[in-house]
This record gives C-alpha cells, sequence and structure tokens, in this order.
RNA sequence: GUGUUCGUAGCUCAGCUGGAUAGAGCAACGGCCUUCUAAGCCGUGGGUCGGGGGUUCGAAUCCCUUCGAGCACACCA
C-alpha cells in the first residue's frame, strides 16, 4: 500500500498537471494549523514566480478543479496562496480497512532489501552494567527492529570487549593477591583448574580497582600492559585465565541484557579477530598503505580536502600490541568475508566519531571493504545527571543497572498496589514491564545524538509524555475489547470500519494512517524517536476519542462494530511499535 | 589551537529537506470520577527560537558573523 500522504499528493498533482502547471507543486503535508484543515498544499505560492502569476489564482483553479475529487471533501484557497484540504471520510475508510488487512498494516517492502550488521552493546567483560551501557543496548535494539520490520536482512553483534587493556589488568590485580596461582608459573605445563580462582561478585570489583591503582602508579600500568602483550601473544596461563573470566562474564551479561529485552545474534568479541591480525598488518605493508611511526604502525587517513588535522590510524603499537582500531577493523574484514554486509552500523558514545570515522577511512583506503559498502556511526550523547554532568549516584559512584531497574521496579510495585487490588505476583510481573517501558522510552523519545539528563525521579513519576503513558492507553484499549468479547461481540467477524463520526474519532484514524510512512522514515534515519513521537500522537488521539465517546454502550450497531475496528487497528499499531521499541504492555495495570 | 555537536517556555525536550498564530511533558493555577482503568481528559498563565547581519514574497529552519557551552584530537576502549 502506498502512503497516506502520497496517495492524496498523487491527486493534487494530477490537478496542478490537469491546470497546466508542473505536477511537483502538488506536493501535500501535513497541515500546521490544525485548526483550519488537515493537509495543505504551498505548491501554488512555489509556482507563482514561475508562470508569473499570483499564487492565490494558482490556487483557485487548482482548488475548483477538485470540488468534485473522491479523495478531498474540501479544498480551500487561501490568500497568500494556500491550499487547505480536508480529506473524505471514505477515503479514510478504505485506507484503514487496507491496514487491517494487509502484512504490516500495508507497509512497503523494499526491492532490495539490505543485508545489515549492527554493532551494538559492546560491554567489556568482568565489568558490571552500568547506566552508560543502556544507551547502546536500548537504542541499538530498537534500530535493529525497526531496520528489520521495513525489511532488511539485519543481524546484530553485541561486539564484547574481550581482548583490551582491561583484560590485562585483571589480571594483573589477580597476580597481585594471588602470586602463587598456578596460572602464573611460567614452568608449569599441566592441566588449568576447571574452575575460576574467582566469582562474577569478585571480577565487579576487581576491575575497578586495577584500573584506579593503573591510573595512579605507573609501574602497575606497565605490569598491567605487558600482561595484555602477554595474553595477546597466547602466553598459556593468561590465556587461560582470560577463558575463566569469559566463562564467567558472558552468562551474566546474557542473562543481564535478557532483562532488557535485548537479545543478539552474534556474540563475537575483539578476542574474535586475534588471529587475523598479523596478517591484516602484514598485507596492509605489502600493499603500501601502512609504514613505521615512531615504532608504531600506522596508515594515513588524511585527505587533500580535509580542513582539519587527522591524525593517521594506527595498527599496531610500538610494542606490537593490538587496539581498538585494530580489532575494529579486523572484524571489517571478517563481516565481509562471512557476511558481506551492504551496511555496518555502529552504535556507540558520539565521543567515539573521530575513531570511527579513521577507521571507516582506514577500511575504504586498504580496500578491507567494496567501493559500495556503506559504514555508519551513530554516536549517542552522554547520559548526565540532573546537574548537567556525567551521570552519578549520590555516592559518586557509577550506578549498576541492576540498581537502577530495581529502584524503578519497586517504585512500580509501590504504585500498582497503591492502585489496585491484585495479587503480589500479577504486581510484581506488571511492575517490571511497565519499568522497562519506562526506561526505555525515556531514553528512545531523545534524540539519540543528544546528551540526555538521566532523571531518576522522572522515571519513576510517569505522567505525560512516557512509556507508561502509553502502555495505559493500550491496556484501555485492551479492556475494552475484552468487555465486548464477554458481552458476546466476536473482534473478527464484527470489527468494520464505518465513516468517522466525530472530530476526534477522525483525528484518531488520520494518526492512524500515518504508520507506514513513520515507520520507513525511522528506518531510513535510523531514529526511534520518530517512533515515539508518533505513539505519542497516537496515543494523545486515543485518549481524546476515548473520553469524548461511548463505546461499548452505543446503540447504533454499525458504529460500534466501526468503534471496535478502530480500537482493534490502533492497539495493533501501538503494540507493533512498542515491540519496535523493545518492550511490550501488560493485560492490566 | 584544529575539528565537532549544540544553544527554543522556570525545567526536560520536539519542530529544522523554509510557509499561516513556534509545540509537548514537567512544575504552577482552575475544572472533570454513582457511567468502558483519573497512570486519564479539558482549560489558564508562561517565548524578541543566544546576539547581529544576509538570502527570500516568507526564516527557529538556509548562509555569514559573533557570544556561550559540551566533546574529541596516534600508542585507553
Amino acid at each position: 500500500m502506498k502512503k497516506f500522504l502520497d496517495l492524496i499528493s498523487e491527486e493534487m498533482k494530477q490537478t496542478f498537471e490537469a491546470a497546466g502547471y508542473d505536477r511537483e507543486l502538488g506536493k501535500v503535508t501535513l497541515s500546521n494549523r490544525p485548526d483550519l484543515c488537515e493537509y495543505q498544499c504551498n505548491g501554488a505560492m512555489a509556482g507563482a514566480k514561475l508562470y508569473k502569476k499570483a499564487p492565490i489564482m494558482i490556487a483557485n483553479e487548482v482548488a475548483e478543479r477538485l470540488s468534485g475529487s473522491t479523495v478531498f471533501s474540501e479544498v480551500t484557497a487561501v490568500a497568500p496562496g494556500f491550499l487547505n484540504c480536508k480529506v473524505k471520510e471514505s477515503f479514510i475508510t478504505e485506507y484503514l480497512s487496507g491496514m487491517r488487512t494487509e502484512d504490516k498494516f500495508g507497509m512497503e517492502m523494499p526491492e532490495n532489501p539490505k543485508k545489515v550488521i549492527i554493532d551494538y552493546g559492546g560491554p567489556n567483560v568482568a565489568k558490571p552494567l552500568h547506566v552508560g551501557h543502556l544507551r547502546s543496548a536500548i537504542i541499538g535494539e530498537s534500530i535493529k527492529r525497526i531496520v528489520r520490520y521495513a525489511g532488511h536482512d539485519i543481524i546484530g553483534d553485541i561486539h564484547l570487549g574481550d581482548w583490551g587493556l582491561q583484560m590485562g589488568l585483571i589480571i594483573t590485580e589477580l597476580k597481585e593477591r594471588q602470586p602463587d596461582l598456578v596460572y602464573f608459573d611460567e614452568n608449569y605445563e599441566g592441566e588449568y583448574p576447571e574452575e575460576a580462582p574467582f566469582t562474577i561478585a569478585d571480577l565487579g570489583e576487581i576491575y575497578p580497582t586495577a584500573s584506579a591503582k593503573s591510573k595512579e602508579d605507573e609501574a602497575y600500568k606497565e605490569r598491567a600492559l605487558d600482561a595484555t602483550f602477554k595474553l595477546q601473544s597466547g602466553v598459556r596461563g593468561h590465556r587461560a585465565l582470560w577463558k575463566h573470566i569469559m566463562d564467567i562474564s558472558v552468562p551474566d551479561l546474557k542473562k543481564n541484557y535478557a532483562n532488557l529485552n535485548v537479545d543478539f545474534e552474534l556474540w563475537k568479541g575483539e578476542s574474535d579477530v586475534h588471529d587475523v591480525i598479523p596478517g591484516m598488518a602484514e598485507k596492509m605493508k605489502a600493499d603500501g598503505f601502512a609504514y613505521m611511526s615512531e615504532g608504531a604502525l600506522v596508515v594515513d587517513v588524511k585527505e587533500e580536502t580535509d580542513t582539519k588535522e587527522l591524525p593517521p590510524c594506527m595498527i599496531l603499537k610500538s610494542d606490537g600490541a593490538a587496539l581498538y582500531t585494530t580489532t575494529d577493523l579486523a572484524t571489517i574484514m571478517e563481516r565481509m568475508k562471512d557476511y558481506d554486509p551492504d551496511l555496518m552500523i555502529y552504535l556507540t558514545d558520539k565521543r567515539q566519531a573521530l575513531h570511527f570515522e579513521q577507521v571507516f577511512r582506514c577500511a575504504r583506503k586498504t580496500k578491507l571493504v567494496k567501493p559500495e559498502t556503506e559504514m555508519i556511526h551513530i554516536g549517542f550523547g552522554t547520559m548526565n545527571g540532573k546537574d548537567g554532568k556525567p551521570f552519578k549516584t549520590r555516592e559518586g559512584g557509577v550506578m549498576r543497572l541492576e540498581v537502577l531497574i530495581k529502584e524503578i521496579n519497586d517504585e512500580m510495585y509501590r504504585k500498582i498496589t497503591d492502585n489496585r487490588d491484585v495479587s503480589e505476583e500479577e504486581a510484581r510481573e506488571t511492575a517490571s514491564i511497565v519499568a522497562l517501558s519506562a526506561i526505555k522510552y525515556g531514553d528512545l523519545s531523545n534524540q539519540a545524538s543528544k546528551d540526555y539528563i538521566f532523571d531518576i525521579d522522572k522515571f519513576t513519576s510517569f505522567e505525560g509524555d512516557t512509556g507508561p503513558y502509553i502502555l495505559y492507553t493500550i491496556v484501555r484499549i485492551k479492556s475494552i475489547l475484552n468487555k465486548y468479547k464477554e458481552q458476546g461481540g466476536s473482534i473478527a467477524e464484527d470489527a468494520t470500519f464505518g465513516l468517522a463520526g466525530s472530530e476526534s474519532e477522525k483525528a484518531l484514524m488520520l494518526e492512524l494512517t500515518k504508520f507506514n510512512a513513520v515507520m520507513e522514515t525511522a528506518c531510513a534515519e535510523t531514529a526511534p524517536h520518530k517512533v515515539c513521537a508518533y505513539i505519542y500522537d497516537l496515543a494523545n488521539a486515543f485518549n481524546k476519542f476515548y473520553h469524548e465517546t461511548k463505546i461499548l454502550s452505543e446503540e447504533d450497531d454499525a458504529k460500534k462494530k466501526g468503534y471496535i475496528a478502530l480500537l482493534v487497528l490502533a492497539r495493533d499499531v501501538l503494540e507493533t511499535c512498542i515491540d519496535l521499541l523493545g518492550f511490550s504492555a501488560p493485560e492490566r495495570m
């Protein structure tokens, strides 16, 4: 199905053409004066100069020709040359009926679906997830779902940080604490124990300690760098410890991401490309791209047209160790080999923008990718506290994700048990569903690239433009539909769209017709916040309609069936959208 | 210093491929629950869209300039 706006634009364009004007002038947009009209066309003003004619004259001509239109019920020309339009009720009804019967509400699928890899999440193993990991997970998951819904073939890769200095730090700290462990005995040749000499809780504490020490103690940092190098160069004991860290961390990460309703098709990490790095570096050298500079192997990525200074892209450090850039490049190489994607999306903190620019340029220059392979970096903003500075707990530490989620869950639980009489079990379950919607919607409704104020009070208040408001709307609809069934109605058989009988009903219908256009834009611009804005408008339109309309007590049977059809479509659209945002609605709340 | 992102209501943000009177939410104030869930609905107040130029019939939106803020700039990730 074509987009609603395209259909009515087509009608307008044909009229412009028939009147002897350029058909492109007939582009119709949403009205920005809803008090005057539903849609508007500004083509007459744009065409005034071209045809040396007063815009109002052109507008009048077009309006007159549209008097018998099957699409518009009313088109009026208004000074200086606006064309104000209202759409025929029958045209809307027809469109909604199509949405209800067709797959994905009639959204058109791309002729050439793209193969896409999205790289998000990016947690470091052995470090507990904290609020900073939320954005990448939430935004990435949503983009993945939106792109997939729009008909592309997309897979998500968590891209674990499992190979860098943080591993060296952990190993070093372990050595400080337990120097006698067999892993540190260079002469040891036997099998290492199956059981790790630490727990997940130990790891959560070891890393911050080690990280702090390395910042103050140069010698300590040297040892950590050395440990990193030893790990990467394959020292047995170090590798064995690394495996323990992975075996303990990964299941814990899986559990945490599952709680967020986030899942990855691929659980690859930096370590997965370790073996291909030497070959890649050699090839870059052999092809004449990479050269030694100050002891390090680098590739120049500066271009003639650059106005800024762009440092060369470092492939290997002067001690021969790989770094972030190296593993990213090697990962690109492997992805090309394994998947040959049309597009690779990276989702990280926006402070890494320069890094990705270097990596992308280097990948192109060294022909790791095909000329037509697209690579984009989506940089999201920092989560700040109310004071506008990076978010910290009251005590000044980083807030662990689990703690945050628990706080919001508890507040939701309190609210639910205050409001209604429900079982403990149901209240807990509902609380976690609603809490997740609050967290995710709170994040996704902001533009990804902007810093955003992470305000716990705001998340737990959930009035107005929030996830719980959206869920509440869905629950209301479900509740009515359930009552309808209880009263003996059959939704599948009865739901039949009628003509809009009120302003608020028509407004709701028109809001529903926007669905495929919104999804298309959200996909093209990788912008989940547009989905949020849409469902907020849709929920508003529904709530207004709901308030003014008695649905179940409606006497006119045809009208009532029309309401049911509208409710079903509204519910389905809303639930589809929140699924694309990565959360779901309960049955009651 | 170079680059980059941004500056819209008291606060948090939409709107930015130019269109009519710049929109929401929160906070403040005032209405609406014997009737399908009040986590809701309706209303009031609140803005020279950082400042100044320019392009245009028309600018929050495009261009220039200026002020202010954040962030990044090869051996961390």
